[in-house]
DNA sequence: AGGATGATATCC
DNA sequence: GATATCATCCTC
């Protein structure tokens, strides 16, 4: 049983660098959501990197909009939004304030009080309890964050192309997803 | 392979 | 105000 007393949230920083740097540095960290009275804990093994206006795939392509405030906020800050009537997706804001840059959190595998899959964005978000609640809130804070694991593992990082970002042309097939190879949490594909 | 299910962006 | 679309998941 890890020492969760002791996660910390990592600092501002951390997430005010380029959003590809972030997306590979969140692999092998732990997503730590204490709710409930309880600590529920993931180990992030796959992350995708959205570039803002000009990325075709990011939902600031086109600028901002009231969806995507938060997307244009502060680094370090949880973007959270409802797909397809029915499924959370949670992104950590990167880079600049204003960049429109961003993070989101596909998989992960399970440290503690996850109950159920957590592969893939959606059953992520349900396992770890993620909703529109929590929309803009800040990851250096208590409640919601991401911390260094007491203990480093040794891991290959691997990248491929967005998973469902089809129709966004030359920007699809674009390595942007980045996870840890032959990690059996990560998804499909 | 197809349906669920609702917010959002973008049109009129 | 209408409608097409969607960074998905589950069941068939």
């Amino acid at each position: 049983m890890p020492e969760l007393d002791h996660l910390q949230p990592l600092p501002r920083e951390f997430y005010a660098r380029d959003t590809q740097q972030v997306a590979r540095a969140l692999l092998g960290r732990w997503l730590v959501h204490r709710v409930e009275g309880q600590c529920r804990v993931g180990r992030i093994v796959e992350t995708e990197a959205y570039l803002g206006p000009g990325d075709l795939a990011a939902h600031t392509a086109r600028g901002p909009t009231p969806r995507t405030r938060a997307m244009f906020g502060p680094p370090g800050h949880a973007y959270v939004y409802l797909i397809y009537g029915m499924h959370h997706c949670m992104n950590v804001v990167t880079g600049p304030e204003g960049s429109g840059t961003a993070v989101l959190l596909r998989a992960l595998e399970p440290v503690v009080n996850l109950d159920g899959a957590c592969n893939g964005p959606g059953r992520l978000c349900r396992a770890m309890g993620i909703d529109r609640s929590h929309y803009g809130q800040d990851l250096v804070g208590e409640e919601l964050f991401i911390a260094q694991p007491p203990e480093d593992a040794h891991f290959t990082i691997a990248s491929s192309a967005r998973i469902g970002v089809d129709y966004a042309g030359e920007w699809a097939a674009k390595p942007l997803r980045f996870y840890i190879q032959g990690n059996p949490c990560v998804s499909r594909r």
